[in-house]
DNA sequence: TTCTCTGCAAACGCTTTGCACGGAT
DNA sequence: ATCCGTGCAAAGCGTTTGCAGAGAA
């Protein structure tokens, strides 16, 4: 947890005005390693804020991403995750339990061929297959 | 193209029946580097086979990938794309014309940090930005 | 016949949108 | 009074499924 008041100033300093919903979300996503859907955040929230909508979730968390608070990652065909590390790193999915771990990696040193005259903005790097908990069970 | 009897004896080996839709589904995506989706493929086959449903393009193309004739890359929130191509590369999706490229990447030479005891089945490198086409107009 | 492949239509699940209410400025 | 955030319900879209007819063995 980064504090709310952080999070107030995060959200301010992006030009995103610091509703309820919008600092209880971000605050969640900073303090957790989750990676989290957006009925993840919704149940997680629901306790705190009964009326909160799942169309609240979504419209704040594209909000997010867009001024670059939070990372979307679409790993496969199920629900999109969210990310509020938004450093380079890379993501592992387990394909028995379903979590998301971060992993670091040095996506600056990757050399690759065929990129000349492409401009770069995004980088994913996404494994799939057991987690340590998944391979002795 | 490989060539219809060899796409057929790629099916044979893989124990998949070569129905007519099969062959010609694989045969495409063998001989091309678009990277196509469902609706791809079933727009170029109709104009051959034009009782071919997207159904049996979906069927397809889950069969070739759990035989491994083929990759499924699911890069952002729309559809998903596929590769005939199941060598290690990275994938480049163009965010103003949505085309898909391939490019060589090393990925065993990749040093990664939190992933000792994890077990690792599948590797994805997802770049985005502009191609060299949209980067100048 | 028996078994598989195919295609239509409906169902499904995640996400987005239209619209109206409500709170803040 | 205006603007913006929120929530409901419906629509949208890619994908999957149930089932029946067609076709191969």
């Amino acid at each position: 947890m980064a504090g709310i008041k952080q999070t107030i100033e995060m959200l301010r300093s992006k030009n995103i005005r610091p509703s309820m919903a919008r600092i209880r979300i971000l605050d969640y996503l900073l303090g957790t390693t989750d990676h989290p859907t957006v009925e993840m955040i919704h149940r997680k929230l629901l306790p705190e804020i009964p009326t909160l909508s799942k169309t609240t979730v979504y419209k704040t968390m594209e909000l997010l991403v867009e001024a670059d608070l939070a990372r979307l990652l679409h790993m496969d065909e199920s629900e999109a995750h969210f990310d509020g590390n938004v450093g380079d790193h890379g993501h592992f999915k387990c394909k028995r339990c379903g979590q998301v771990f971060d992993f670091e990696v040095d996506l600056d040193a990757l050399k690759t061929r065929g990129l000349e005259g492409f401009s770069i903005d995004e980088k994913n790097l996404f494994f799939s297959g057991f987690c340590p908990r998944c391979c002795s069970s």
